[in-house]
DNA sequence: AATAATGTTCGTAAATCTGCGAACATATAA
DNA sequence: TTATATGTTCGCAGATTTACGAACATTATT
């Protein structure tokens, strides 16, 4: 809780989510993460064709929206997912996406 | 569809509508118009702090990302939601959410 | 102490984003 | 025709993002 949280509003949580979220390298990241149990920067690395300071800066900005952890494991460095902030996102997700009016005669 | 709609694959697919989503202002939007039936320019305009240059702009781009639509309707221009682009999103995001490992030996 | 292994941080460059006012486009009303 | 109403587009400025190599930090190994 260090970590930077500042107080929101549902509107800027959401935006900050979607914000990390909005980089394809950084849903490859986020899909690889999910599928595992525990991982390494340098599996992470190796899944992805771009410099290692670009994948580090990438995973900070995934670690600061919330959706993901690391912990120093020297000399390595373990990431994974944030369970208890993807939980969040994915309910503030699901009712953003399911309140919605029914109405056919749209445009 | 000549609106610009690339192949894409899943990831950019998802990233697309996250990176649209991304902004505070937008989801305001979107929210607003998920509200409504039918919804004026000069509406959205009327709930935003923003210059109406400003609110233009990113209903162009939530607009490119497929999420609503407009319609001329002289003098004023009518924005939705774009429905099936609605359904696939919620679909894409509920999966990747859902897509997780459920083992508690994370980090 | 020097070397190696693993990542992070720094500094930089190019691109993109955000916001604004001014100008423009379009159709209606006077 | 001129004016009005409604938005879009243009051009600009400042901030942020993305990517990289180089340098640095940390710990283990030789």
């Amino acid at each position: 809780m260090s970590e930077k949280q500042n107080v929101k509003s549902t509107e800027e949580q959401l935006a900050r989510f979607a914000k990390a979220m909005g980089h394809p390298t950084r849903i490859i990241i986020l899909k690889f993460l999910a599928s595992l149990d525990t991982c390494y920067f340098g599996d992470i690395h190796n899944e992805l064709p771009i410099a290692k300071a670009t994948v580090s800066q990438h995973l900070k900005e995934l670690k600061e929206a919330g959706l993901i952890q690391g912990e120093i494991e020297t000399p390595k460095v373990k990431y994974c997912i944030n369970k208890e902030n993807w939980i969040i996102a994915q309910k503030e997700f699901s009712a953003f996406f399911s309140d919605i009016k029914n109405n056919e005669t749209c445009c």
